[in-house]
DNA sequence: TTGTACGCGTTATCAA
DNA sequence: TTGATAACGCGTACAA
């Protein structure tokens, strides 16, 4: 492996010089530069990128800390994050902690050391320990879809109040006057959000919400499928189901099919986060769409900012769109 | 940011002493490692990962090349080499090229500089100058799910050839004589092994296998959407279906909901690879399932005993499995 | 068991 | 415009 100094001498010039020509800087010659170019291919010089992060005290290494990877959501967030990292030439780590705080907080322990240049993160830890370790993070750090308690860093999300508000109405103005909701954890922003949005359109409705309608602390399809089937115990049975996140949706799809009830005839449903199959699912499945890879771009663009030394940044907020399928539908009058 | 001299100085050791004691080094006494860890501790120290890098000549950092993260198939890959690398203290740095080859080349040579201490990749790329980059990776390299003409590294794989025949002699087995094959590149060996199962199942079936049946060349959705759309003006139409992979049968599933044709009954539909919606399509989609969490973890293990300097490691073959569903009938008899 | 001192391969500073 | 050289922070012979 030829080392830099190896180039110099080749080349004839100085270290310095050939870290200057090769990273095209306006104070070398044109013929120099020439030179070192020659001198570096001939010998299949590559600079290190160990001693360059050492060097500069900062690696060219932007983290990525998920949830789940395998969830579509964030692997979009992934790709997003990625393209716009590499434009300016930064690559990505990612880490996915499967819904597993412990690991999380291990995960984030182990990132201390400087091996990111900046960490984008979307969490699923809430105790003191984990926020201190985010917290304690090297380098700009900037919150993906929603914000742990005191942690102050931008964020990039959609406007789940809003959208989740909107969506709802629609399904008061259908007809139904019994909607619930599968909801995540109750200290995840969104949750709250996004159950804010739900409260306010009963509220526009003129309509009481009964607290069974309402089931928190739900996550993933296991989450999904459990919450559905307390839901379908219900009597009277909710006309419509409005669905945490796509993989809540999974489960709870799972528990009406295998309680053979139709959709939409027996019952509504509505998912938060789009998927590509969605429209194929029988019957077509409606969703509240966000902007995945679009909100992954934001992230790096964010770290990169501040990396290049910007401070002060705002959230970014991205628009979702609500999609209609035929999930939705009028209650059937019986 | 504490360094290791101000834990030495703290500690009253010197800065071998503290890299002995954090690395819990048996030849260091006990109450040393507790002045160390004491003093590490109260100054936040943390071995700075580029200086380790640097020093070790390797760094911690395993690299995952995939044509798509979006695509579920490699995501449950990147999970599963990520967890096998946690195992071992590594981490993973995903690079995705949307199917571009161009863009594969670009990210594989840029990580030539030693970022990463070994590559698993799927790649896309099969021109000559894009193999050469892939074969002057530093570091151990392993092959998941298909090996580039010219590669030599262990690769992990499924056997392709076996599970397809299987597959399709059940549905010659059910009555079907006109089965069609929506295939991927000629130049992926995967795509190669996949056909040549299909064709030893007609030979098997003592039945010809027109050309016309076995489309070439398709990727992703956009690929399955236009290659269902061309076997939908055959006349007589096939009655079965084989698409080469997850995104392929999702853009042939829309081909085929537009065309108003119905599955089973004017078609029937086999995919390679399952996705976790399957069971919940219009109808349910029969699968050729692939172990992708494990062939990502065999394939971090593999790079991980390279690193530990074993040598000769041979290819890691896992098993395939069929699963039934409801997009799989005998062909209507008009 | 612990300390000293050098090397790892760049980049950055300062002088020429 | 270019060169000499000092960091960067850790790992590790080698010495004690």
């Amino acid at each position: 492996m030829a080392g830099i100094r190896d180039v110099a001498k080749l080349a004839g010039v100085s270290t310095a010089t050939v870290t200057r020509a090769l990273r095209d800087e306006a104070s070398v010659t044109a013929a120099t530069k020439a030179k070192v170019r020659a001198a570096a291919l001939r010998l299949d010089y590559v600079p290190s990128a160990a001693a360059r992060a050492l060097s500069r005290g900062r690696s060219n290494l932007l983290g990525l800390f998920v949830p789940d990877i395998t969830n579509p959501f964030y692997a979009q967030v992934a790709q997003g994050l990625e393209d716009r990292a590499a434009e300016a030439r930064y690559h990505c780590v990612i880490a996915s902690s499967h819904l597993n705080p412990e690991r999380e907080r291990h995960l984030l322990t182990s990132f201390q050391d400087g091996t990111l240049a900046g960490l984008a993160a979307t969490t699923v830890g809430t105790d003191e320990g984990f926020t201190t370790a985010l917290g304690a993070t090297r380098g700009p750090l900037v919150l993906v879809d929603r914000r742990p308690r005191g942690i102050k860093a931008p964020l990039v999300r959609t406007d789940n109040r809003k959208v989740t508000r909107g969506a709802i109405s629609q399904l008061f103005e259908m007809g139904h006057t019994r909607i619930a909701m599968i909801s995540g954890p109750r200290d995840f922003d969104t949750a709250c959000q996004r159950l804010s949005g739900f409260r306010l359109a009963y509220k526009a409705a003129g309509t009481a919400l009964p607290d069974e309608l309402i089931r928190h602390g739900h996550l993933g399809e296991a989450g999904g499928y459990k919450a559905m089937n307390e839901l379908l115990e219900l009597d009277p049975r909710p006309t419509a189901v409005f669905c945490f996140n796509n993989l809540v949706t999974v489960g709870a799809l799972k528990a009406i099919r295998e309680a053979r009830l139709r959709i939409p005839t027996d019952i509504s449903i509505l998912a938060f986060d789009d998927m590509n199959l969605f429209p194929l699912v029988d019957p077509p499945i409606s969703a509240i769409d966000q902007p995945a890879y679009e909100m992954g771009r934001a992230a790096a663009d964010l770290l990169l900012r501040q990396l290049d030394g910007e401070r002060g940044l705002g959230d970014v907020v991205l628009p979702a769109t609500m999609i209609m399928r035929e999930s939705l539908a009028p209650p059937s009058t019986r």
